[in-house]
DNA sequence: GAGGCGTGGAA
DNA sequence: TTTCCAAGCCT
């Protein structure tokens, strides 16, 4: 009774954030749109979206466009958002419903489309199309675990969390506004009801929150202990030539950073690589020193970085020569350092190229030591620049 | 169904 | 520094 449907879409008309795939109050949103950002924002933040949804709505204005785009394309549009078998699924939904003629307006036939599960499927089903149903993410997961008071810890109470979510639209107030019903949820979890610090005392539903009664918002919903991130160890090569060429290959098209571009390397184990077992997988390793004599491998710097589940630290080594091996197709390609934003560089790898980029740059002056955080990298951009 | 799958900002 | 975690999906 306190839950009020209509306090919420009040709360809604006079709080709701203003977001590029945001229709306008009143206005229809269109499915393109929503769909692009639900599959960005799934387990990513608003603000990490909000560039890359620009930039990917400017290069592919509509479904038809990036249904007709090289997968490879999307990627680099993609690069540096994670989780990249969300741009693999999204360029192949965009085929089928491009020859389907547009999106299903059901929630069922959206699920069957690749990358979109129940979450994404309700989402646009509510929002483009107008059906009463409640997507469950993060937010509304929050915002019911609060106002039922459900201490049953996540990821357990998923299913209960679910039921009980989907009986917050059953005033009429909300079946008249699906979309926004929906969205009213997210920017309540988003800005009100958030995480640590609640801010019940601007909440329209402050009334009704079982957990606000008993002082326990700020603990629920609780959650499981998650297990450690076990530690993993890699070394990767950075090789250029003097006409600026790096040495880069593919990864393979599925699993961990699939499809992106990385400098060649080893494996990423559970131990830390000795020099000579990593050296077996440098670049021209397995060939005769020809003309070009043997590769001067310097170590350039140690990069750490975190994944879901492991955290990795890359040794990072630099070398420079005056002409590029000619590169077979276990070698990899060479990419131009001024062209690299043309490539689908993954957070990880961008870091790994600077690091080895930067320290080319300051041992190349004459008798300037390699120093750290240089920052010397001139002429060379590696992600898109937004113009700040 | 439990684990694989990225990243960066905030506290 | 460490920990948490954000509009989840797939196998």
């Amino acid at each position: 009774m306190t839950l009020s449907s209509t306090a919420l879409l009040t709360w809604y008309d006079r709080n709701r954030r203003a977001l590029p795939w945001r229709a306008l109050p009143g206005h229809p949103a269109d499915p393109y749109h929503v769909w692009i950002s639900e599959i960005m924002l799934q387990q990513t933040t608003v603000t990490a979206v909000i560039p890359y949804y620009q930039r990917f709505l400017e290069r592919f204005p509509t479904l038809e466009a990036l249904a007709a785009a090289p997968v490879d394309d999307v990627l680099v549009l993609w690069a540096g958002l994670g989780y990249y078998s969300r741009a693999r699924n999204l360029h192949r939904c965009a085929g089928i419903v491009a020859e389907n003629g547009g999106f299903p307006r059901d929630v069922e036939s959206l699920r069957a489309l690749p990358g979109i599960g129940p979450y994404t499927a309700a989402a646009i089903a509510a929002i483009a199309f107008g059906i009463p149903v409640i997507p469950v993410d993060g937010n509304v997961e929050r915002v019911t675990a609060r106002v039922f008071a459900i201490e049953a810890p996540l990821p357990g109470s998923r299913k209960l969390l679910a039921t009980q979510a989907a009986t917050l639209n059953r005033e009429k107030a909300a079946q008249a506004r699906p979309s926004d019903f929906a969205q009213a949820l997210f920017d309540l979890g988003a800005g009100i009801c958030t995480p640590r610090s609640p801010a019940c005392v601007l909440c329209p539903w402050q009334g009704g929150c079982a957990a606000q009664k008993s002082g326990i918002q700020a603990l629920l919903p609780r959650r499981a202990p998650k297990g450690d991130r076990p530690a993993r160890y890699g070394v990767h090569f950075l090789l250029i030539d003097d006409a600026g060429r790096l040495l880069m290959r593919k990864r393979p098209p599925s699993g961990l950073l699939g499809g992106t571009v990385e400098l060649p390397g080893t494996e990423w184990l559970c131990a830390l690589w000795n020099r000579e077992d990593a050296f077996i997988h440098a670049p021209f390793s397995d060939r005769p020193a020809g003309k070009t004599g043997r590769i001067r491998w310097e170590a350039a710097g140690e990069i750490k970085h975190v994944f879901t589940h492991f955290s990795l630290s890359v040794a990072v080594y630099a070398a420079r020569l005056p002409v590029m091996p000619n590169p077979d197709d276990r070698d990899g390609f060479l990419v131009r350092a001024d062209e690299l934003q043309k490539n689908a560089l993954s957070s990880l790898m961008r870091k790994c190229v600077e690091t080895g980029l930067d320290f080319i740059g300051a041992a190349g002056r004459d008798g300037d030591p390699p120093s750290k955080k240089s920052g010397t990298m001139r002429n060379v951009k590696l992600t898109e620049g937004e113009g700040a």
